[in-house]
DNA sequence: CATATATTTCAATATTCGTTGAAATATGGA
DNA sequence: TCCATATTTCAACGAATATTGAAATATATG
């Protein structure tokens, strides 16, 4: 795994809202459209982060009739904080019990 | 608190490998030489590395003869992952449990 | 003081980053 | 098919990043 990818991908104003957004709207994920409009960001622009994002392996993207859904992958972001406490923390024994979850499960969505 | 700059400052090879030196070290820190020896950078290059770190409040700084010593802030780091926790991964609630301490306690250093 | 050690500062450079605007692509509906 | 909506691709640009080499600064020792 490459946590420095990921520290990166997080390490940017609008991608670090991009994600927490994502976070929020836990696993049915949000419409590029939609977080575009959220954050005010012009869709090239969000593009770009989007694909940063996905390249660490912290986002995934689906096609659904004309947008994108785009969902914030809760396991990455495990991994990553795993890595932090565990290599740079002084391996505080906390790692497995602090398991990284959606937010609020709520089954909207086309429900 | 600034989480960007936090991370931005972990999110680069050589600053990450550097970070982790110094939690490794505890907190009494290593000498900017001994960082550079053990990672082979030049110390231009570090010195360049650590004002990053630093601004970040990662780490700290203070001379000791003609040497500097660089030391981890834990507490920055604790700040840093409870941030992470709460608001990128849909706030488990392990966060204070977690704390970040230095890995082994040792008090050797003038003692 | 003169010299050696330890670190920082500075200028230069190549690379990467974040944003913009225009054009292209994909999907769905009239 | 034609058109509107949704997203991506592309080229361009200024700004920030990471590294290098040379020079400067700070401290200790002879």
């Amino acid at each position: 795994m490459d946590a420095v990818s990921a520290l990166a991908a997080l390490a940017q104003d609008n991608r670090l809202d991009v994600f927490r957004l994502l976070v929020q709207a836990g696993p049915e994920g949000l419409t590029a459209g939609a977080v575009a409009t959220a954050l005010d960001l012009s869709p090239n622009t969000l593009t770009f982060h989007f694909d940063r994002l996905r390249m660490a392996g912290l986002v995934t993207a689906h096609r659904e009739g004309r947008s994108v859904i785009y969902t914030a992958q809760f396991d990455k972001m495990n991994e990553l904080l795993g890595f932090l406490t565990e290599n740079c923390c002084g391996g505080a024994p906390c790692v497995s019990a602090a398991t990284c979850k959606p937010s609020r499960s709520r089954t909207k969505r086309l429900a």
